[in-house]
DNA sequence: AGCACCGATGTCAGCTGCTGTCATCACGTA
DNA sequence: TACGTGATGACAGCAGCTGACATCGGTGCT
C-alpha cells in the first residue's frame, strides 16, 4: 500500500512490491493470486463472517432482520478508519481495481442469497434481500469512511438499515 | 467469438484473433483497449441510447417512467439471439469477463444517474432509480436469452417493470 | 500528372504480469 | 541421524500490452 500511494497501483511493479516485503516476485504471487487480489485480502473472512450470521440469526427473524444482523457481525473487521481510506483512496484510483471490487460485492451478494435460501427463504425474496443488503453494506461503508465521520461502522449501518425499513415501509 | 468457443476465452491469445481476423496483433490492440473489451463492443452505443431516453422522457414523467422509456430505446440493440446467447455463454466461463461486465453495469447506471440529475431528479432518488433500473435491465436481458423463451426483449422489460410497480406500489 | 498530406496498418523492441518446474533450505519427527 | 514436508528461491518462458517508427494507399490541391 505504501508504493500504491507513491507512485499509483499502475506504475508499481510487482518486482517492487517483493523486493520491499523481502521475498521474491514468485513468493508474491503463491500468496496472492494476483497483483489485485492484494487489496482484497480480508474479503473471504468478510463473507464467512456475514453468511455465518445469517444462518445463525433467530429462527422467527424475517429476510431483513438476518441482513441486520450480517451487518452487525462485520463491525469487527472495520475498525482501523485510516487504513480503510487510504486503501480506498487507490481502489478508486484504478479501474481495474474497481472491478475487482465490483465481483466481490456481487459474489457477497450470491452468497447471503445462498445463506437466505437455506433458511428457507423463497425467491426472489432471499435475492432482492441480498442485493438490498449489500446496497446498505456499501453505503455504511462509504458514510464510514466519508470525511468528517465520527461515527462507527455498526451505528451507521445500524441507522441506515431502520430508515430502509421506514422506506420500505413494514417488514 | 468463434475461438473463445473453440478453445475458451483463456487459450486463445490474441495472436490467433488477429490472425483470424487478417490483421495484425497490432491493429487489433488499436481497436479494442484490451482483449475483453471486444465482448462488450457496443456498450458505449447501449449506455448512449439509454441517457438520450432518459433526457428526452416528458417532463411530466415520473422517474421511473424516465427508466421505461430507457428500458424501451434498447430494445433495438437486442435482436439476434443467438448471438446474445453464445456471448454470454462466454461471459459466463472467465471471472475477468465478470468483471468487465459489473464494471460495464455499473457505469450504466451511474450515467443513468446523471441524466436523472440532469432533470432534475434529487439524491437518493436518482441513484435508487437507475440502480433499479438497471437491475430490471438485467433480469430482463437474463430472461430474454434464458432457454425456452419466446418473448421479445421489449415486451419482457415492460412486463417486469409493471411488476415491479405492482411491488413498489405505486409512483 | 505530380505532390503533399493523412489515416490506417505493419514492424519491431521491450516491459510487466503470471506460471511451470526444479532446486534449496529450515524444521519437526521417527 | 536420516527422512519427510512445507516454504522459498532461481530460472525460463509465454502472453498481454505499449511506444516509436516505417510504410502504404487514398484524397485533395496545384
Amino acid at each position: 500500500m505504501e508504493l500504491y500511494l507513491e507512485r499509483g497501483f499502475g506504475q508499481t511493479t510487482v518486482a517492487q512490491i517483493a523486493e520491499r516485503a523481502g521475498v521474491t516476485e514468485r513468493t508474491f504471487f503463491r500468496y496472492f493470486t494476483d497483483k489485485r487480489e492484494m487489496l482484497f485480502d480480508g474479503s473471504e473472512r468478510l463473507q464467512q463472517l456475514m453468511v455465518d450470521a445469517v444462518a445463525g440469526s433467530p429462527a422467527d427473524a424475517t429476510p431483513l432482520d438476518s441482513i441486520g444482523t450480517a451487518l452487525d457481525a462485520v463491525g469487527s473487521v472495520f475498525v482501523d478508519l485510516t487504513r480503510s481510506r487510504t486503501r480506498q483512496v487507490i481502489i478508486d484510483s484504478d479501474e481495474s481495481l474497481q472491478e475487482r471490487e465490483l465481483i466481490k460485492r456481487d459474489r457477497l451478494a450470491t452468497a447471503i442469497t445462498g445463506a437466505l435460501r437455506d433458511r428457507g427463504v423463497e425467491e426472489p425474496v432471499a435475492s432482492l434481500a441480498a442485493q438490498t443488503g449489500i446496497g446498505v453494506f456499501h453505503v455504511a461503508f462509504a458514510s464510514w469512511i466519508a470525511p468528517g465521520n465520527t461515527l462507527g461502522y455498526a451505528e451507521i449501518a445500524r441507522n441506515l438499515l431502520a430508515e430502509l425499513r421506514i422506506v420500505t415501509n413494514g417488514s
